[in-house]
DNA sequence: CGGCGGCTTGATCGGTCTCAAGTACGGTGG
DNA sequence: CCACCGTACTTGAGACCGATCAAGCCGCCG
């Protein structure tokens, strides 16, 4: 209920061709494969995808909206894998099941996709067997960055991770985040206050600005770079 | 503890003096291939295998002794990414760069294996192209394991840490550590101080004994499990 | 206008880091 | 075999950062 509609802001250009930047979780090519035979549905807000431990039948794509894949631990915790904006691919697994759930963080469109094909294809096509490979690879970086993450103090945590949002959004200044506190808290591993702490700090030392809550303005970008490594 | 055995699908061909145990870097057809075309070069302790960024032309196998990959942040501090024991591969990039360094920790002899000629084999070869994703996709399982350590209190870690040695060293309750202690700080990142109290904590509690510095006896695995998740 | 969810802010607590000694061990040379 | 040395490890005291507990605030929607 009550959602803003989280994908508005979005750059989002693509209703059909990849349009995408380079970023990581994308597969260019593969992209291409995945559009010829997925359908699109659509998925409300917190809506599960899929849950971990889940047969991987399909793989998805992001047309419209966002999505986080998470794992909630023995504690009660959750730690969040990723997220994935218009253009991502994510699910795809080597094995036979989901290593993490996924939710769609606000009303979202995904492209689902039967993975059986792909695989099947991949055996004849060493081309796209390479694609996959490749995907995979993209991801491995993506979760050993995160890693390093981790191990940073708070501010840089939270810096690195407007940096990052920020390109993947392809914004120059300002951009509509589409998670809430608590989905950047368990991606950094942070506490919700903590983020939010963080982010007024920022915005204190004018490296951002916050006119509304999801909403953030970089006006600093050395000062966020200069807490990277 | 997260192992599924990842050997077991596959069609072996190895019948060499692979005694390593089927933890997770290892893909046992793949060390097949390797060890038919690989040549065994001696490493002397903490002397660089490959630095981070050039050309991956080669991938390596640990025949004795142990590896450590890692990167040195900004600030100096230095984050290891995963340890290599014999039987262990390590090293394969699907990019022309290696993303990590790598360091013999001890004395070690390593099997070192043209890459081209695998990834040109793989082109041929559909089944071996799959070995190589299966591959990328276990270290991809590692990190994120890794990743979900280091959101953890020092106890946990360091026991985590213990219980994975103890596995992959195939030991039932005591065993050598090939790392030291900075190592192991480095890998779970703590400070050297940390691990140290942290050991002398689960010896006090009963879970383990030291009866010097780098061997451990696991006395008690609920203890040390139940600071799982 | 009232209520609710998401966010911010404040005060205190606790775990890990930092800085600083002290100790055990393995190797080397006498 | 022992004395010595350097390295690795342990232990202690105090500081600091982020977590926790607890209000309060804002924006949105009925």
């Amino acid at each position: 209920m009550s959602t803003r509609n989280p994908a508005q802001l979005m750059p989002i250009a693509n209703s059909q061709r990849t349009r995408a930047p380079a970023h990581l979780p994308q597969a260019h090519d593969l992209a291409g494969s995945i559009e010829l035979i997925g359908a699109p549905m659509p998925f409300a807000r917190n809506s599960e995808i899929y849950g971990e431990g889940e047969a991987a039948e399909f793989l998805y794509k992001v047309v419209s909206g966002a999505v986080r894949t998470y794992k909630i631990l023995g504690d009660g915790r959750r730690q969040i894998g990723d997220f994935y904006l218009p253009g991502d691919i994510f699910g795809l697994e080597v094995g036979d099941e989901h290593q993490l759930s996924a939710e769609a963080i606000g009303d979202s469109t995904i492209l689902v996709i039967k993975r059986s094909a792909l695989i099947a294809l991949a055996t004849r096509d060493s081309d796209l067997a390479r694609q996959l490979w490749t995907f995979t690879a993209r991801a491995f970086d993506r979760v050993q960055n995160h890693l390093l993450l981790l191990i940073r103090s708070a501010q840089e945590r939270v810096a690195c991770f407007l940096l990052e949002m920020a390109g993947r959004l392809q914004v120059t200044d300002t951009m509509e985040l589409p998670m809430s506190r608590q989905d950047i808290a368990d991606y950094l591993g942070l506490t919700i206050e903590t983020v939010s702490r963080t982010l007024t700090q920022l915005e204190t030392q004018a490296a951002i600005e916050l006119p509304t809550a999801r909403r953030v303005v970089v006006r600093n970008r050395a000062v966020l770079r200069r807490l990277n490594g």
